[in-house]
DNA sequence: ATCATCGCATTAGACTTGCTAATAGTGCTA
DNA sequence: TAGCACTATTAGCAAGTCTAATGCGATGAT
């Protein structure tokens, strides 16, 4: 049972011929009657009466006529809405970014790449890292950007950039008018820390045990914004990546110091399913991000 | 395009793999990857995402789903209206009769032609005698009952009985105590006749040329009923069918006679389509009129 | 990390379907 | 009643569709 049957039935009960509606359908007058013999084989019923001229269908082909319009118009509908879809779905890109690059970086990117590329449409979501891999994998998102990316069977890794750690400390603190700060100098201090199971909180946990550094952690959290205030009510010091601090460092709201580690870096990556096809947009977008930025140094 | 596709694409989608939407359509688990391949690049989309295990519909993919859905379920009940309206049908008989056969007649066997198909549905419709061949031409009825009836290229006829015709007069009438009456006896009567173009008055009058005799047309009237009015006014005497009088007959408001005019008949038959295959009720029909009716020698 | 397993894609060949062209049959009209 | 216009039928051919066998990739357990 195939639509373009239905439709030949529809053009021969419009056109009241077998030849009319096969010409609107580019068939053989053989073809049509064939197949209309066959949708009524098929139906169990005759639909059209051919024994007047010109022919006319029957009550029941009348009503089984209505309800094919109404099918192909259904169907016509759906194969509209697909290519809609199509049409805006590539134009596209689904971002999913960690809280610290979201907020401060993604909004310099985005700014070219919509110039750029004025069709297109990204959609920038700020997730904690496991639901950026998350959104990934579930095809919630085009790309993922996050610190600290790890390939997996299912994920492919494109590093971006790897970002300065630097110490944050109120500026009334005692280290904070100083032009750089030793590792050792840290010790006993008190320390405003990322959760246990953040990569960042392992990585500067290894660099300071290296440098047999031991800081008071007097509180944890699993993002930079919480860190930083914080800090600002002189809680504690903190390591944190140098971008998610410029704001602040300009504004001398916070003291930002370099330190001594210089093997202690966030890395920062885009993560993409694998075996995905980039379309235009993402690839573009990709290229986009590792671009350098004004201010980025 | 065809539907079992569309309802292969929706089981896959429903059991979330090929192997079971290939095995509910009884198709091989190839045959099924092979439709939806050429359905995707038909509507050149992508309906399903195959890079995951257990598979999953696109976004895309999802909304074809439903509007599938929708398009089978409306054929699927364009199919069970169509079965429904055959039934229905197949149980009907329209009837198209002249009213003087129709309202004497029919109704004696329509009673035990009910009783015998209690299924079947009788439409019967009175009409004047050009209307029911038009209504038979035209298949607004299955059958038509009237008088006179004469074969075309289009209509067969069915003979079905001949009805004597029997003089008919006003109680007080001079003619009307007699048991029987000559043709010659009607010299100069007042007439009350049948329109012109009618053929039953094209035969009466023949049969009184034959007999020499004259007779004198106050009224003309396109139907039995008018006549047998006129005649109980005492405007005339007339000439009808002996069944259309047989009630008033035996309630003695008119009395009739025979005439000896043994070729004065009225032929009655049935018309139908030519080449009209009959339906088996049509044909019960057909049958329960010609059996003799109890008080119808 | 590697391998076994499950499930989809692909291929080749048999089969079925659907088409065209030619011809026969039928309703309509002058 | 003859001719015309249209549909049904038939045979042969091209194309599509199916199955069986095999290849390939994802998933999950050891």
């Amino acid at each position: 049972m195939n639509l373009e049957t239905l439709k030949l039935y529809c053009d021969v009960v419009r056109l009241r011929s077998f030849s009319r509606g096969a010409a609107a359908n580019s068939v053989s007058q053989s073809a049509a009657s064939q197949a209309i013999q066959q949708l009524e084989a098929e139906l169990d019923a005759a639909l059209l009466d051919r024994s007047r001229r010109p022919l006319l269908a029957t009550e029941q082909g009348r009503a089984f006529d209505e309800a094919c319009r109404a099918l192909l118009q259904g169907f016509e509908k759906a194969r509209a809405d697909l290519a809609a879809a199509r049409e805006r779905v590539e134009g596209t890109v689904r971002v999913a970014a960690i809280y610290s690059v979201g907020l401060h970086d993604m909004s310099r990117h985005m700014q070219p790449f919509m110039s750029a590329y004025p069709q297109a449409r990204v959609l920038l979501e700020c997730l904690h890292p496991h639901k950026v891999v998350e959104a990934v994998l579930n095809d919630e998102a085009d790309v993922g950007i996050l610190s600290y990316p790890a390939p997996t069977r299912a994920l492919t890794v494109l590093p971006l950039r790897m970002e300065p750690m630097v110490l944050v400390a109120h500026p009334a603190h005692r280290l904070a008018r100083r032009r750089s700060v030793a590792p050792a100098e840290l010790q006993g201090e008190k320390f405003v820390a990322f959760d246990r199971d953040l990569a960042i909180r392992k990585a500067i946990d290894r660099a300071l045990k290296q440098h047999d550094v031991k800081v008071e952690v007097v509180m944890e959290f699993d993002n930079v914004e919480t860190i930083k205030q914080a800090i600002g009510i002189n809680a504690g010091v903190s390591i944190l990546p140098r971008p998610t601090v410029l704001n602040e460092s300009g504004m001398r709201t916070l003291a930002v110091t370099p330190l001594g580690l210089p093997g202690l870096v966030r890395p920062i990556g885009i993560i993409r399913r694998r075996g995905r096809r980039l379309t235009p947009v993402v690839a573009r977008f990709i290229e986009q991000l590792q671009k350098p930025v004004d201010g980025t140094p």
